[in-house]
DNA sequence: CCCCTATCCTGAGGGC
DNA sequence: TGCCCTCAGGATAGGG
């Protein structure tokens, strides 16, 4: 399921391909994965322009396209969008392929089509509804002083609904939910209003460290997440807590509990935290 | 306001 | 070998 870390090795893998090229030919292959558009106006407003950037906010990607509309894509849980060869066999479950003036094409695949795609100007399809409102970036600088940690203590909410809330935090998914919850040594079905400031604090430094780090190994892939490139991260065997439950905390040696909580899988040590 | 559940969807894995 | 069941969970919608 790819999250901040995730996307964000995506963005940084395809920028330097992307930026500067045009798109010559854009087939939409599964026209539903299209949100507030038809496939022929998707085509014409595509084919032709000049890709001038590509960044992340969150968990999507805008493709920033020359007469200033943005291609916006969301991965869902099993998205991929890799840079591939003209020639290259196309998977099962394809949706969309651009192809680029120097004949490579960006394949966008997602068996589950969890995911989806828009395409307009920012500001409209944030006015539309059709992209939500987002809370601050944990990458960012500014991060610290965004206010993230007196939201979070003035929400009556368990923890880890705060954390997965994309307007209390843009990006955090369920794996560093539970990864930020443990490196701040905060149970994750704590009410976010019983905790002290020191806990609220540990959690808004906490996780930009989960995520720089996760970024720093190419995202986790205990699945489906491939990068940029078609390559697994290296992030799943660096986690502290995700997928281990029932094995022994890395810090104390105890037995990581695994429970149900908002219908997420999560994972956390009774000793550790509190 | 908040919680819970269902929905979308495919593939993997377990039991028999 | 095949069939059925459960589970995985990002976002959203609807009911309590």
């Amino acid at each position: 399921m790819p999250e901040l870390p995730e996307v964000e090795t995506i963005v940084r893998d395809l920028r330097p391909h992307l930026v500067g090229r045009t798109l010559t030919r854009a087939d939409l292959i599964r026209a539903s994965v299209l949100r507030f558009a038809d496939p022929a106006t998707f085509q014409a407003r595509t084919e032709g322009h000049r890709v001038g950037s590509v960044r992340r906010r969150g968990k999507f990607i805008h493709l920033g396209l020359s007469g200033g509309e943005h291609l916006v894509i969301h991965l869902g849980m099993t998205g991929t969008l890799t840079l591939q060869r003209r020639d290259e066999p196309r998977a099962v479950h394809t949706h969309l392929v651009l192809e680029m003036d120097d004949r490579r094409q960006l394949r966008y695949r997602d068996p589950r089509r969890f995911g989806r795609i828009l395409l307009g100007r920012p500001g409209q399809l944030e006015r539309s509804g059709a992209l939500p409102r987002l809370g601050p970036e944990p990458l960012s600088p500014n991060f610290a002083q965004s206010g993230f940690a007196e939201a979070l203590r003035g929400s009556g909410r368990q923890v880890k609904a705060v954390l997965l809330d994309q307007a209390m935090v843009a990006g955090c998914g369920n794996i560093y939910a539970d990864e930020a919850c443990f490196l701040a040594r905060v149970r994750p079905d704590r009410r976010a209003h019983t905790l002290s400031r020191a806990e609220a604090g540990r959690l808004l430094l906490a996780l930009p460290v989960v995520m720089r780090e996760a970024v720093r190994l190419r995202g986790t892939s205990f699945s489906d997440f491939r990068d940029g490139f078609g390559a697994k991260g290296e992030a799943y065997e660096a986690l502290f807590v995700y997928g281990r439950g029932g094995l022994p905390c890395v810090r104390c040696g105890g037995t990581l509990q695994q429970t149900r909580l908002g219908g997420r899988t999560t994972v956390y040590c009774n000793r550790c935290q509190s």
